[in-house]
DNA sequence: TAGTGGTCTAGACCACTGA
DNA sequence: CAGTGGTCTAGACCACTAA
């Protein structure tokens, strides 16, 4: 219909399809082959509408097994913007990971919220400093609820020093997606002395969630970066 | 050679060549047709190369004209995103624009060294306001160097309340990409009674850059956002 | 092993831009 | 108008995953 083109016209079906509750967060999407034969389009076609869709943060493509359908965030008035998990793992080899501390907790109500599905409110915060060059760059506290594969991480922990995530992925805990949302800050003393800036400087603080492919929280880390030694940019194109 | 995929090579050759230097920022590059010939493949592996290159803000394709080469930069220690200029543009029929103040200024030397080649150091500053359903969620300080064409954005200005891009755009000016980096800071009185909030309030704070398609900068917004009314918030997908 | 998504080809026609 | 990128097709083979 109209001048719409087809993989744009396949695009919007599939959100509605979704947003009308035919599939739900962490179902399997219909086949390539399946649209196809469905819409009467090429493979192509049907490829380009859940690329993009998968650029959009909207499905989660996985070689050899499907698409799957990711949770719908409904925003208030913010900005969004897409970003790669990797940027935020800092796999740069330059960067170095050291966990500073670890102890049992009980979530705060903030924190508890955001695994929501949770057994347990009982988990673990460890407190964590990336620096590079020996320059501090952020400090993370990092809460992890207390699942089956706890032991796991721990052992992954205890053979290598790298981002929490990258732990968890070694522990079998596959990370789909995430989010994180920024806002500004006055530090508390004890990052304040990690990063080495006075208490009370006002820094970015990043709240970020880690989702699973079933799109549960899986991990919640509030990063908090340094003023000078890191520098939070966005890439603004047109669309 | 090796396993990687042909379009992945020919991102990596297109990459390679520009930054030796073969192609300089606001060149086009070859086209489409150019690259199958030279390289040997079909021309999907072509576009699935140059739109990859096209998505990471690399480059910008042009229907009708070609693709250009984009600014490239050397980040330090960061994490960038991408995001859509739209996105920052606010378009939403519920935000509203209000210009608060416009007057000539001497532009501060930051302000001044991000327009590089302006062969003036004279502009204007205007200082405006966004906001959603009467809560106001964003105040900006818009620096425009002097340019022949002031006249047609104060009157394309005096016509309508549009954010100043917007009205850049309908003065001629096109805007390929733009680039925002977020820092806290502690919030000046007159920004601050502008969003309700005490002075000294921590707050986010964007400087944006915006670039036209040559690369030059042509306008720097400064966007103080509120604390509560306004979100910013960031996909993290999977590479 | 069967079935999925990932890569790639060789063609076609359309829509936009500038001269 | 000629030339560009935008959309689309109908095939092919490969790499990955789960059972």
């Amino acid at each position: 219909m109209s001048g719409m083109p087809l993989y744009l016209s396949l695009q919007n079906e599939i959100l509605n399809a979704i947003s009308r509750g035919a599939y739900a967060a962490g179902d399997l999407l219909p086949t390539e082959q399946e649209y196809c034969d469905r819409y009467g389009v090429s493979r192509a076609t049907v490829r380009k509408a859940l690329e993009n869709l998968s650029a959009d943060g909207r499905v989660v493509r996985k070689h050899g097994i499907g698409t799957y359908v990711q949770m719908t965030e409904v925003p208030g008035q913010s900005v969004k913007f897409r970003g790669h998990l990797e940027d935020v793992l800092l796999h740069d080899p330059e960067n170095s990971f050291r966990r500073i501390s670890r102890q049992a907790c009980r979530f705060p109500d903030d924190i508890y919220k955001l695994f929501g599905e949770a057994v347990d409110r009982q988990g673990s915060v460890s407190l964590s400093l990336i620096s590079r060059r020996s320059k501090p760059i952020m400090a993370g506290l990092i809460y992890l609820p207390a699942p089956q594969c706890e032991h796991d991480v721990e052992a992954a922990y205890a053979t290598t020093e790298q981002p929490t995530v990258m732990i968890l992925r070694s522990a079998g805990i596959k990370i789909a997606r995430g989010h994180q949302r920024i806002r500004p800050i006055l530090v508390e003393p004890e990052i304040a002395a990690l990063l080495g800036v006075p208490a009370g400087t006002p820094l970015l603080r990043g709240r970020r969630v880690y989702f699973d492919i079933k799109g549960r929280a899986v991990a919640v880390v509030e990063a908090t970066y340094h003023p000078t030694n890191y520098e939070m940019g966005i890439d603004l194109l047109p669309r």
